[in-house]
DNA sequence: GTCTATATTGGGATAGAC
DNA sequence: GTCTATCCCAATATAGAC
């Protein structure tokens, strides 16, 4: 039962390519990083990179997934808090930082449309669980009486949600747009009762 | 100098062409069309379809723009009447006819944003002219009195734009979403003083 | 667990005949 | 203007040694 250290290295170093893949993807974005150029930059020969995660697909998905954790830890995204849209503005603002990540998400999020995707299931439950999430904090702030009641939190999550992937999109396109500051707008715009 | 029989052929046969090429697309969607494929479809080889265009990119690029024209001809998103929205919901609520058009759209501008990407500088136009076209009918609305004065018409144009693209991107995951009631509600949150 | 080397696939592009 | 045939390339995936 106990994991012996040939386990527990591997774990250890799935993590660390995760980690350097993240960076290198930030940087030169999704179109430009093949397996080749993600092995060498890890260190390793595109087999030994394959071992970790099997295919390249998979490899990305473990990419995102591990982005939603680290921005989650970074800002607060649990939402509980009574501030959601604040949260969310910083990972807005953050992501400028990380085009090539934004690329990345947006690129794959295209591929995945198709159901025979692997990453349909991710893209699906990513969006079920923001949307979720954000629609429990924006009641919370409800029954506190910090927002009108009559909004309908679900319409307003969701519309959170495809905003910020469009303005994704369109600031991949001409990066002088100011995301925050038109989410800020919008969220105004959706919370006025 | 006088325009030639067979010049006048060509051009008629790319017109030919685009539209076949935008019914297939629309059906078998963007990833699934191969040049090879669509060769069949519209009854040529693969070197006699890039005859025509030169190469897979530029045709696609032609794809989207006869979408946009024979949008604009049916549902009158010349936008200079007066009900912006109006001619806005009845495109999106077409669109989930044409599920392949798009993930073309989607698919494509994703890949688009990289500077040299062929597309990169239609996908701007595009954005420019929707935002210019919507906020100018929106500044009419606002001059004939049927809007508030205190709106930001580019502000509106522009979350419009990314909104619907996002919507778009997220009824391909799912598609039982119903863009255009999610689209209404965001216009009256936004025209609301 | 990691490598080298190779297979395989899926396109797009090009040459040259008709 | 259109075809057949071929080339070429970029990637991913796999086999098998160490």
């Amino acid at each position: 039962m106990a994991v012996r250290g040939s386990y527990a290295k591997g774990i250890a170093k799935r993590d660390e390519i995760l980690t350097t893949a993240l960076e290198v993807i930030a940087k030169i974005g999704y179109r430009r990083t093949s397996l080749r150029e993600l092995a060498a930059a890890v260190g390793l020969s595109q087999t030994g990179l394959l071992h970790y995660f099997g295919t390249k697909e998979d490899l990305f998905i473990e990419v995102l997934r591990r982005r939603d954790e680290v921005d989650m830890d970074a800002y607060g995204i649990q939402l509980n808090d009574n501030d959601v849209i604040r949260g969310i503005l910083d990972v807005v603002r953050h992501n400028t930082d990380v085009p090539g990540l934004m690329h990345l998400y947006t690129q794959f999020s295209a591929e995945a449309s198709e159901e025979t995707h692997p990453a349909h299931g991710y893209f699906q439950e990513r969006a079920t669980f923001f949307q979720r999430t954000v629609a429990d904090a924006i009641k919370a702030q409800q029954a506190a009486g910090q927002l009108p009641d009559s909004l309908d939190a679900g319409h307003i999550a969701l519309m959170l949600q495809v905003s910020i992937d469009g303005l994704q999109s369109q600031w991949l396109m001409d990066n002088s747009l100011d995301m925050a500051a038109h989410l800020s707008r919008l969220w105004d715009a959706l919370v006025r009762a």
